[in-house]
This record gives structure tokens, C-alpha cells and sequence, in this order.
RNA sequence: GUCCCCAUCGUCUAGAGGCCCAGGACCCGGCCCUUUCAAGGCCGCGACACGGGUUCGAAUCCCGUUGGGGACGCCA
């Protein structure tokens, strides 16, 4: 077999949605695996519904995806003539034929057809009225056998076909003499050398059309390889309208692209019982003869599981580039790594299922005026904590190092000398003071991250408050 | 309407005739740990769609039924 080259070709209608971001892997993954290559192809044939912006974001999502890919961006448009020269020679060669029906004929001889419960293929009206050049208004159409089976051996479906009777002449120019989808598909994988069409299971038995046209180009097909859909929670094919599920939006959300891509490999590929890949074990084990044939629902909670997962697992430096967008937006400003923050988030990783709550838990570090949860003041910052309170800024305050260790002792010591109270009863109203909040991890590390200065501070604020009443 | 595909816990799946009165993971519930929240540990709930075959033996093979999905564009 020759070097493998598969591709992923979305075309630029919308931003890139969670179907395509997979699609997308799995031919990164099989490239990569079989130390092949990964071409980028955007099908912007039907120029009305594409936009570059729509491209920008494609790439923009699979960057940060972390997908590569080789050779420049092949866009459909930028390969009109060849197009165009490959319908005259298919014409000329008696492949194909240009068709006068209008539009609007043809739509009532479809719906005839279907109201006598007949099913509709183009009638082939034209096939040989050997219409010229100039015979008006037309498009192409490819001439299918009148009999015959188009058969392949998919990698995924197994062996597949369509009757030839069944497909119909389809158009493969429109009258504006623009290419339509087949027709660039088929050209494009054979110029640019495609060996695995890697591609979503809506397009299973178009593959018999493109096979058609392949004989007619009499060039030998690639091989075929269809994925299983991924549905939505009513069992529906994604859609880019219904379904709000753009990569940039799980982006924006906190959720790291190496859960994504987690998330994503194991929706119709599982290899064992293995949850948890890297991107790397994503490219060493992925095989197509491991993909299944049926839909498959993308299940947030397990989405929010491994993002957890990865949270926990990156390292610190890596976490904190990736936390960054969403520490600023929660700051107001810039904000660099020093050593409270990096403490901060070992702490934060346990409890964060994105970036998004890593940083809400992370802003009584990051801004200096706390917004405070009025129920958690409420039911922790009562005047009968006064006194135990008091007892405990003044050792806070003569405490000879801030750690950990030092500020443990000062909790154990105040519990003691307020009777033995319980930690929690002095820990939760601290708590709030300094963070404004009933949650944030344990009150020495929460402390000692935020600094005595600071933590005094707060916590004298809160005494104010309580004195006042 | 025609053609095609699929069918194991709510979800993602393991399972390629005996290892399965079906295993893992997420979710959910409980317990433990505990200064909050998490994390972690333990336990639990929970499925082979149905009906026929084939076989000594079927989640696994065959047929049918039912259910779900996809494709049939001058969209891709």
C-alpha cells in the first residue's frame, strides 16, 4: 500500500462542530498512526453559503484542537478550471451530457412520480438528446449504466453498494457552470492523491455515486471508510442549527481540548475498556477496525468527567496557559503565574470540572474586593463566632510565619482556648471572610495562598462588620 | 415511497458459541474519609428489544417482527 493520505474537508458554512471535530480525528489519527499524512480541504463549491470567516474558525478549532495537518489549505474554489476541463472531457467522452429540464419541470415530474408511489431518479429525458453547448440554459449530467451494482468494500460498513438503477443521473455542473459536491470531491481526492476517505456515515451510499464517477474518469477509487453518526439526546443527527455544539463554544465553556478529543475518540471507537487516551494513545491505538456501525449520543456528564480528569492530570505550567483567558476575564487585567497562583491551582484541580469554575474558585485571589455570597455570610458570620474570631486574628497577627503549618496551629490553639470548639465552626466563618465564599479549599492552604496582609485584612473587615451588627 | 444501516444497563461500551444468571466507565443513590467543597475509597441500582430457528450449549450464528437512524438537492 502506498503511503497513506486521508483528509478531513469541511465545507465553510458555520463554525466547527462537534461531527466534523470528530471526523477530523479520526483521519489525524489514522494518518498519523500509519505515518501517513493529513490533508486540510475546504469544499466551498457552493459559494453563496460559504464565508471565509467560516474557514477562519474551522482552522481556529482544529489548532486548538491540536491537530496538524500537511501541505497548505486546498480550497474546492481555487480549482475551478480543472473542474470545469474534467465535465468536458466526461462530456465529450459521452459520460456525461448536458440537461435543459428546469428546475421547476423536473420538481413536478418528481412529485408526479411520487404521488403514483413511484420513486424518483432523474428520468433521463436528455440523455440523448445530445444537447450542444449552446442549447440554453443547462447543467451535466453524469450517465449512469442502466444496470449494475456499485460495490465497495467500506472499512468501517463492510461490504456496501447501490444498484446503479437506484442513483439516478446526477448533476455534476450546475447551469451557472459551477461544480457540485461529487463531482469536486471525486476530482480533488484523485489530484491530491487521497488513499482513505475518511468520512461521516451520512455519506455512506453517495460513496456509490462517486464511484461512478470514478469509472467514467476511469481512475481506480480510494478506499472508503464511513463513521458512525453522532447523535443528540433525542437520537438525531447533530445539526448545526438545533444543536448548540461548536468546539469554540465548549471552548469558551473551560472544557480542554484533550478532553474534547477524549470525549470524542471513544463515541464510536473503544479500544477495550480503556477510557482515559492522550492524544498520543489516540494516534498509537486508533484502528478503523475497531469503529462501529451505530449512532452514538455524546454524553455531557462524561464530557465533564474526563475534562475533570485532565484537569487533575496536566501539569501545572501547561494548566495555568490553558486557565489564563479565563483567570483574566474573572480579573479584569493580565495575570502572570507566581507562586501563590500555582499553589492555588494544585489546589483548584481537585475541584474544578472546568476552567470556567477553576477560575471563579481562583478570584478571592485574583481581585482584592471579594464579592460576598450574602446567604453563606449569613448563616457563617454570626455575632456569637465574635469572640472566637477576635481570639483568632490576634494569634493570626502574631503568628511568626505565615505557612501552613503555623496557621494550623494558630486554628488549634483558638478552638481550644474558645472550649473546644469544633474546627469547623471557626474555619467556615473564616472562610467566608477571606474568600466571600462557603467553598474554597482547606482554610490553612486558602489562607496561606492569599497572604497575611491580605488575609488579615479580610479578616478585620468581617470583625468590623460583626461589631457593627 | 425506495434503498441502506443499526439494536448489551439512562449514556459510552467489553463481549467475535461455553470463561457471562453479562464486565468496565459516566450518571444516580448510600457509606467511609473530612474544617467547607471537591478529590479518593467501598457498596449499591441498572441491560443482552421481541419471536422463531441452528447447536449438547447463544448476548454471540440464521430468519422474521418491532423499534431507531441515515440517504435519496442546480447543499455539502
Amino acid at each position: 500500500m502506498s503511503k497513506v493520505r486521508t483528509r478531513f474537508a469541511p465545507s465553510p458554512t458555520g463554525f466547527l462542530h462537534l461531527g466534523s471535530a470528530r471526523t477530523a480525528l479520526f483521519n489525524w489519527a489514522f494518518a498519523r498512526r500509519h505515518g501517513g499524512e493529513l490533508c486540510l480541504r475546504i469544499e466551498d463549491t457552493d459559494l453563496e453559503r460559504s464565508t471565509s470567516e467560516s474557514e477562519a474558525a474551522i482552522v481556529e478549532g482544529l489548532a486548538w484542537l491540536g491537530f496538524d495537518w500537511d501541505g497548505a489549505i486546498f480550497r474546492q474554489s481555487e480549482h475551478r478550471v480543472r473542474h470545469a476541463e474534467l465535465v468536458e472531457q466526461l462530456v465529450e467522452k459521452g459520460h456525461a451530457y448536458r440537461c435543459t429540464c428546469s428546475a421547476q419541470d423536473i420538481e413536478a415530474r418528481r412529485q408526479a412520480a411520487i404521488a403514483a408511489g413511484r420513486n424518483w431518479v432523474y428520468d433521463g429525458r436528455c440523455r440523448d438528446a445530445k444537447h450542444g453547448p449552446d442549447s440554453g440554459p443547462h447543467v451535466v449530467r453524469l450517465r449512469l449504466p442502466a444496470e449494475g451494482r456499485f460495490e465497495w468494500d467500506d472499512l468501517v460498513f463492510g461490504p456496501s453498494g447501490k444498484d446503479a438503477a437506484e442513483i439516478g443521473d446526477a448533476i455534476i455542473r450546475r447551469s451557472d457552470g459551477t461544480p457540485l459536491y461529487h463531482l469536486a470531491v471525486v476530482v480533488d481526492d484523485l489530484d491530491m492523491g487521497i488513499t482513505h476517505v475518511i468520512r461521516g456515515a451520512d455519506h455512506h451510499l453517495n460513496t456509490a455515486l462517486q464511484l461512478a464517477l470514478y469509472d467514467a474518469l476511469e481512475r481506480p477509487p480510494p478506499r472508503f471508510a464511513h463513521l458512525p453518526l453522532i447523535v443528540n439526546a433525542e437520537g438525531k443527527k447533530l445539526s448545526k442549527r438545533r444543536d448548540p455544539v461548536s468546539v469554540q463554544d465548549f471552548r469558551d465553556q473551560g472544557y480542554l481540548p484533550e478532553a474534547l478529543c477524549n470525549w470524542l475518540a471513544r463515541i464510536g471507537w473503544s479500544h477495550g475498556d480503556q477510557e482515559i487516551f492522550s492524544m498520543q494513545e489516540i494516534r498509537d491505538h486508533f484502528d478503523l477496525a475497531g469503529v462501529h456501525r451505530s449512532a452514538g449520543q455524546a454524553d455531557p456528564g462524561k464530557l465533564a468527567w474526563l475534562n475533570q480528569h485532565w484537569i487533575k492530570t496536566l501539569p501545572g505550567d501547561a494548566l495555568f496557559e490553558r486557565a489564563r483567558p479565563f483567570f483574566e476575564a474573572e480579573a479584569g487585567r493580565p495575570v502572570a503565574l507566581d507562586a501563590s497562583l500555582a499553589r492555588l491551582i494544585e489546589l483548584l484541580r481537585e475541584r474544578s470540572k472546568t476552567l470556567v469554575e477553576m477560575a471563579r474558585l481562583a478570584r478571592f485571589l485574583l481581585v482584592d474586593e471579594v464579592v460576598s455570597d450574602e446567604a453563606a455570610v449569613r448563616k457563617h458570620l454570626r455575632p456569637e463566632i465574635l469572640p472566637a474570631l477576635e481570639d483568632l486574628a490576634a494569634r493570626l497577627a502574631a503568628l511568626p510565619a505565615w505557612d501552613e503549618a503555623s496557621l494550623a496551629g494558630a486554628f488549634e490553639a483558638a478552638c481550644a482556648a474558645a472550649g473546644g470548639l469544633a474546627m469547623g465552626k471557626l474555619a467556615q466563618p473564616v472562610r467566608v471572610a477571606v474568600t466571600g465564599s462557603a467553598v474554597s479549599p482547606g482554610i490553612h492552604e486558602t489562607l496561606a495562598v492569599l497572604g497575611r496582609e491580605r488575609s488579615l485584612a479580610r479578616i478585620g473587615a468581617a470583625l468590623e462588620r460583626l461589631r457593627a451588627g
